[in-house]
DNA sequence: TAGGCCATCTGGTCCT
DNA sequence: AGGACCAGATGGCCTA
């Protein structure tokens, strides 16, 4: 029976996890006369490696078992007396060997497995600490990877002094080669940037720059307190990420509680500032510095009614206030949103 | 529904 | 011999 036949077999009994392989594998076991096919037939659909690695399952052999049988079998094609194989003879697959190995591919199964958590553990480790971290919006693995380089890239420009970490061009080293999604998730994160005078509060408290120190009250590490918004149940920071953005403007923000710097803290869940679109009907006090005007990133969102939009109140005494007018946003893409109006407000105002 | 991402299984290879 | 590491294959889940 040639490999049309083994192909068949595997479609009909598609293997998935937990062990399918080696239960068609057994299956399979009395096929092993079948796989030296006799009549050479090809099956073109299904890859070289594929029936590779069927033939190896079913035999449940190693290389040289194989090599030894096809060699044989060619020989005996040729219909020509050759001499007796030497080397050792080939195990026959008892039970108790189909066991043994059995156990010992369960066993490897289990290490491959802890290995490969381990590897996310360390992934996680490295979202944790990239400028933009999020548990419900997790950067894919080889966005994470890319990330970190572009930071490692963009910290050591910052370090040599030709660039600052409010520019653009900060941004756009953050930002290269990386998806649009994450591109967006890190210019939303970049700009909820706290007040650089409360990351040094923080650094103090915790003890030093990415200590591991606990403050007081677990609570959010800030709140601006706007009459008439209601209280945002955004999450907060990590110590770790205030650090990178330190270099953004400050905001006036009244601390109304203290920030864990350790690993307990809950970091920031939200979607982490969706785009954001501006409107009211307001003229601004002064023209915007080059700074503010270097953090306009939002040029790179697309526009879309799903997005929150920002709108600009004139406020009793004479301040600008920033709301949120879409309510009907998800709580956490309302808390983000909130968020960024709260320091707009707060700037504007300054 | 296609495509992206992921977890898992697996056999091969290298090293101790 | 057994463990670590690697890469291919596969199916599940999610999202646009």
């Amino acid at each position: 029976m040639g490999c049309g036949f083994l192909q068949a077999r595997m479609m009909t009994k598609p293997y998935g996890k937990a062990g399918d392989v080696s239960q068609l594998v057994s299956s399979l076991g009395w096929m092993d006369e079948d796989l030296s096919s006799q009549d050479g037939e090809v099956a073109p659909p299904m890859s070289h490696y594929k029936l590779t690695r069927i033939a190896l399952g079913v035999r449940e052999v190693d290389n040289k078992d194989i090599e030894e049988e096809e060699l044989e079998e060619d020989e005996n094609q040729g219909g020509e007396k050759v001499p007796k194989r030497r080397g050792p003879k080939k195990k026959k697959m008892t039970k108790a060997r189909q066991e043994r190995f059995r156990a010992r591919r369960v066993k490897a199964n289990a290490r491959e497995r802890s290995r490969m958590h381990g590897l996310n553990d360390a992934l996680d480790s490295l979202r944790r600490v990239m400028p933009c971290y999020s548990k419900t919006q997790k950067l894919s693995k080889i966005e994470t990877l890319r990330l970190a380089r572009n930071y490692i890239w963009a910290l050591s420009e910052v370090l040599e002094g030709g660039q600052s970490p409010e520019s653009r061009g900060f941004m756009e080293m953050l930002c290269n080669g990386l998806s649009q999604p994450t591109s967006n998730l890190v210019a939303g994160c970049l700009q909820l940037g706290p007040a650089p005078g409360m990351v040094d509060r923080l650094e103090e408290k915790c003890g030093g720059p990415g200590g591991a120190g606990v403050l007081e009250q677990p609570e959010h590490p800030f709140s601006y307190t706007s009459p008439g918004l209601p209280s945002p149940p955004y999450g907060s920071l990590e110590a770790t990420h205030l650090l990178h953005l330190k270099g953004f403007k400050a905001v006036t923000y009244e601390k109304v509680s203290s920030h864990e710097c350790s690993s307990a803290t809950p970091p920031y869940d939200g979607p982490l500032t969706p785009p954001l679109s501006i409107s009211g009907n307001f003229s601004l006090k002064q023209e915007p510095s080059s700074h503010e005007a270097e953090r306009n990133y939002t040029s790179n969102y697309p526009t879309s009614q799903h997005y929150p939009v920002a709108t600009a109140l004139a406020g009793p005494d004479g301040h600008a206030v920033f709301q949120v007018s879409r309510y009907d946003l998800p709580l956490d893409s309302f808390a983000s949103t909130y968020m960024v109006t709260s320091q707009m407000t707060a700037l504007y105002n300054e």
